[in-house]
DNA sequence: GTTGGCACTCGCACAAACAGAGTGCCAGTC
DNA sequence: GACTGGCACTCTGTTTGTGCGAGTGCCAAC
């Protein structure tokens, strides 16, 4: 492809993103050093329209990025944006003084929405990539137990039990017997051990003991239900004018954990993926773009987190933003 | 006052809210059987103008209710309506199958935010009401602790905490001492038990265990940092019109914990509050009314659960939905 | 106290006219 | 062959003007 006819893509995607408006060829060649006539531009543009990556709204207005348009921008133009001293300076400082994971997690959503000026997005460590700390059970009433879980990250999982009669004792015994087979373990190592364990049980915990483990492998396994927290919300207000197109569907989707996470996707860490308009799952997110990345330390990617806005976002900045916040949070919960 | 001209008050309550547009003194008699002429009711409109219940966005528009009007009505004239039989069972059968407390909450406030077609706001049990059942440590590395409070409610707290150096043993000693002197008391109590715990200690666990009882003291009386669950969001769409004045400064206010709590205030079990306009303490929220109510036991209240949205909504319906959610979610945990 | 009538006031919807921005195409130039 | 200036054309958003309708306030009559 042309080299010029790039540069005007370009050129169109970087106005069209901070003008928010069609964009002609007279005011383009004003604002970029194209070095040619509007006229050369228009056949440029023509040529672009021709192969999809822009189009009119209508006939005799300005042309804007497609969706195809906005990728090859993307794939092939977005030099990431380098960050502003203060962006670097807030990314560094914002975690200090953390409390705990909520903390940690709820001060990253507000940061990555504060620096992006979108809606952020941040899942909770998944278990599988995590090891188990402790299993803790606690007699709620007579008949009732609660099952807690600890992991590495500092995730806590909890599950109410339904048990005919106990006492302490047998907890205690009971409690023994889980630790030593899932402390230390990743989850799907646990798993393997907690469905042996359940064999090998004695008779005197058999009752409780099956309960007890089918409950827990159910949480050990449970990476469906991943929780997450979402951010800037109030950023939504920017996009007033396309309400219905962009933020009713945005609100939808950010109210179905299911739909974020499949919006989110997985992604290694350190690696930003850009979902643009109809390339991700769901058609009412047509005109929304879900930038992303996995953040974890240099073994293991924890989870993943990122931003949502429509599709004309800045994706240089929003895109250089998403992986240093993703690495600053992987780097200090590994260290942690 | 008049009781015709309460009666006059009451259909133009009614009416605007359900239409949403200046409502006229013809419509009005058409609609309401009054047994006057419009005429008579203009007369009456006047006067409830002087007094300050409605006003006029323009001349020669109809009249929509002041937040004095509003105020009127639902002190003296909201009889609550009843709630439809579907949405009866609904509430009678939306906890059936729940899991833990988490599970507990989210499905409470999807429920209240689907029946009354408004944004949803459910406060976490606090943990003053509550009793504690179990405090657990956890190792998470050589420096690092974790401490884990559970409560009767089913609320987990937690918090990491630097600690020089520790062993097993020591920990499984502490953890004794420290349930000792927490299970079965309530928030105020533990806290109180565990100062005097602090003067005797044994030697052995005084570096640690000051540091722990420290943390644990901000757990336990961390009642500011009341967590919540928010839901409904979708419904925000459907004030399109009021962008700026309402949907902004609420997405805002949904975002800061504080100012949610705030807004929710404080209401025992079983009393629906309503704040209209300008009554509540923002006044970026001037043009939206939240009406609220305690939940909990018979003896106690637990935490505080409604409904936030705009100044003209449905306040008899609105009302009759937070009562009765309120109240069944409270019988529920009650039991739990 | 209530009612019908009437003059008056606005806001809003609709249409027409207009200005501006942008395009596509073509003929001329380097 | 690629680029440019010019020109006719198209379309939208805005402005301006007009008429309609809803609603009010007031007054005289019942």
């Amino acid at each position: 492809m042309d080299d010029r006819k790039l540069e005007v893509l370009r050129a169109i995607v970087t106005d069209f993103v901070s003008s928010q408006e069609p964009v002609g060829s007279r005011s383009l060649v004003e604002r970029h050093d194209l070095g040619v006539s509007p006229a050369t531009v228009r056949n440029d543009m023509a040529a672009l329209e021709e192969e999809g990556y822009i189009t009119q709204p209508h006939t005799s207005a300005g042309r804007i990025p497609t969706d195809k348009g906005y990728r090859l921008f993307v794939d092939r133009l977005g030099s990431l944006k380098p960050l502003s001293a203060a962006e670097q300076r807030a990314i560094q400082t914002f975690l200090s003084g953390a409390l705990d994971l909520d903390d940690i997690l709820l001060r990253t959503v507000r940061l990555l929405a504060q620096v992006t000026q979108q809606v952020a997005i941040v899942e909770y460590p998944t278990l599988s990539h995590s090891v188990v700390r402790h299993v803790e059970i606690v007699s709620m009433s007579p008949s009732r137990l609660l099952l807690i879980l600890i992991t590495s990250t500092g995730r806590i999982e909890q599950r109410a039990l339904e048990i005919p009669e106990h006492d302490e004792e047998t907890l205690a015994e009971l409690r023994a017997h889980l630790n030593a087979a899932t402390v230390g373990n990743t989850s799907p190592q646990a798993a393997v051990r907690l469905s042996k364990l359940s064999s090998t049980l004695p008779p005197s915990l058999q009752m409780i003991g099956q309960a007890a483990i089918a409950t827990l492998l159910e949480m050990v396994s449970s990476e469906a239900s991943g929780r997450m927290v979402v951010g800037g919300m109030p950023n939504l207000t920017r996009y007033g004018s396309e309400f219905e197109t962009t933020v009713k569907p945005m609100l939808e989707a950010l109210e179905e954990q299911v739909v974020l996470l499949k919006l989110l996707g997985e992604a290694s860490a350190d690696q930003v993926t850009v979902r643009i308009g109809q390339e991700n799952p769901y058609k009412e997110l047509q005109s929304t773009s879900v930038v992303a990345s996995g953040y974890g330390s240099q073994v293991d990617t924890f989870a993943t987190l990122g931003v949502i806005g429509p599709t004309r976002m800045d994706y240089p900045s929003t895109m250089a933003s998403v992986r240093a916040v993703a690495r600053y949070v992987g780097r200090f919960l590994s260290e942690g």
